[in-house]
Formats: structure tokens, sequence, C-alpha cells
DNA sequence: GTATTTGCAAACTGTTTGCCTGGGC
DNA sequence: GCCCAGGCAAACAGTTTGCAAATAC
């Protein structure tokens, strides 16, 4: 009771059963440094308790995202991958896109000016549009060096 | 050769061929200025000429992509949609999505404020990893006010 | 004329469902 | 003990691939 995460009592609330993979889905998802696919969650989960199924990853992760524990993404893959809501100091990550190579790069390292900026809009929009903001994604789309080289 | 559209000059010097489905499928997505998934693309191409089948409206939309004349995104729906890339020195635009029912609001009426902001983290980005920045794109993820409201 | 592009069908991949068994409370 | 939850296999949906025929240049 003294230092349950913050999702045990939405989990609770909601009625659902504390199971042991819904534990093993949330502890992976917790220690995940990046966003998951379900497969990736299935394998941890796997060599964790090997009777768990992908059916359960797939089932538990659709009840965390419904009780606003965790979130979907897709990136163009032609998969989604996942990640705790909850994430520490949640600015969202941004990506850089090589139109020519496809090549992806991850950026996180985000500035004061930039989080100054997003709240911002963030507040604007939600003026604006009546939405209640919970994250965003910025896509900066160009040529990488190897590619203008060529 | 006055009228051409921007993308044309591309495809051309791609060495891809200007065949019909391309025109086709091209026409569709200036005319929509949506976001189109494959399906939506091909039941409207089909229309304008039956033959067309559904592979090669995802192998046009690969080559338009890879010539950066398209953009492909996926909204946790299980399915691509696909956009035309602003025109070059184009204002750009930035999507709403409401989490629950999936909704998209485009907006585009960018202030002040977030053109020297995106130029900046252009600048920051074309330093540090040595990219030219071509276009942006920013999604806000949030719950819109009849979702909330349930 | 020749290499690219197309269309069909079949293969693949990620995700969901049906149904019965197992386990949390 | 009552039901929710889990596991398996089969179904599904979107996307990709192999190959022969059609077509842009």
């Amino acid at each position: 009771m003294k230092d349950q995460p913050w999702w045990y009592g939405r989990l609770k609330e909601s009625g659902a059963r504390l199971t042991e993979p819904r534990e093993i889905v949330l502890e992976i998802l917790r220690s995940a440094r990046e966003h998951l696919t379900a497969t990736d969650i299935y394998i941890q989960a796997h060599r964790m308790k090997p009777s768990i199924g992908l059916t359960t990853v797939y089932r538990t992760l659709e009840l965390l995202i419904k009780l606003g524990i965790v979130q979907k993404f897709e990136l163009g893959e032609g998969k989604a991958r996942f990640e705790l809501v909850d994430k520490p100091g949640g600015e969202g990550h941004h990506h850089l896109v090589c139109l020519k190579c496809r090549k992806i790069i991850d950026y996180s390292d985000i500035s004061n000016d930039e989080k100054e900026f997003l709240s911002r809009v963030e507040d604007r929009l939600k003026k604006k549009y009546d939405f209640k903001i919970l994250d965003h994604l910025m896509w900066f789309y160009g040529v990488c060096r190897e590619c203008r080289g060529s």
C-alpha cells in the first residue's frame, strides 16, 4: 500500500483484476526506455513467464489504453508501439526523417525554448478547439548529409 | 510546360514514367487534400479507371513517398493514411487528433510565434544532425470535448 | 524494342476473435 | 464458487511479393 505505482489504483477502481500477466506487462513498460511493439513486450514477458501468450499482451494493452495508463503510437512501420502515459517529463519525442533513405532519427533532448513553445501552443489549441492535449509528436522531414552528398 | 504541378519535375528527374495510374493517384490526392487510406484511393481510382488494382495504388504511393511527394501517417487504426506533401514554400499545417473518437482536425493558421519557433528548431536540427529540413509536421493528441463529456 | 510498370493471386504480418480452461477475489 | 482473464488456434485486415502481360518512352 505504501509504494504502489500510480496506475495501481486505476486498475483497481476499474474493477479489473490484478493478474500476473498484467503486472508483467506493466513492469516491462515501466522499465522500457523506448516505445515497444506488442511483440517486443511479448518476447520479454515470455522470458519472465513462458505461459504468457501474445493474445494476452494485446488484450492487456487494450485494457491499459482504455484506462489511460498506456498510449499507443504508430510511426509508419505497419505495427504499433506502446508506452506508459506517465513518462517522466512527458514532452513526447521528435523525429527527424530523411526523405531519401527513410532513415529516422529520434531525438528527445528538448530545449526549454521548445517546452515553453509547446505549452503555449497546447494552451492555444485547448482554448480554440476545446481539446485536452495529452501528448504531441513533431516530425521533421529533410535530407541527411549522406543522401545530399550523392 | 508552364502549368505543370510542382511534383511533375520530381517524377521526371527520378526517371519514373508518367503513367495513367500514377496520374490518377496524384489527382485523387491533390483534390482530396485529406488523409486517405490506400483503399480510399483505390476505390476512387477504380471508379475513374476500373482496370486499376490495389497493388498499383500501393506501389505508386511507395514511389511517391520515396520521391518526397507524399507523406504516410498511421493513427492507430491499423491502416496507413496518405497526404500530398505541402507545396515547397507553403505554410504547412498541423493536426489535432482525438485519442478516443479518432477525429482529426487540420489547422493551418500558424502564428508568428510558431513560425519563429519552427525556424529556430529547424536551424538547430540542421546544425546538430546535418539535415537539410524541407518540411515539418506537428501532431497533437488529446481528447475532444464530446469524448470528455461522456 | 526494351525495360519499366501493371494486375492478379497468393503470401505475409500484425492484430482480433471464438471457445474453452484456469485463476483472482 | 462465480466470473473475469488467459491461452491456443483460427480468422481477419492491411500490405507486400512473384510472375506474366501490357505499356511508356
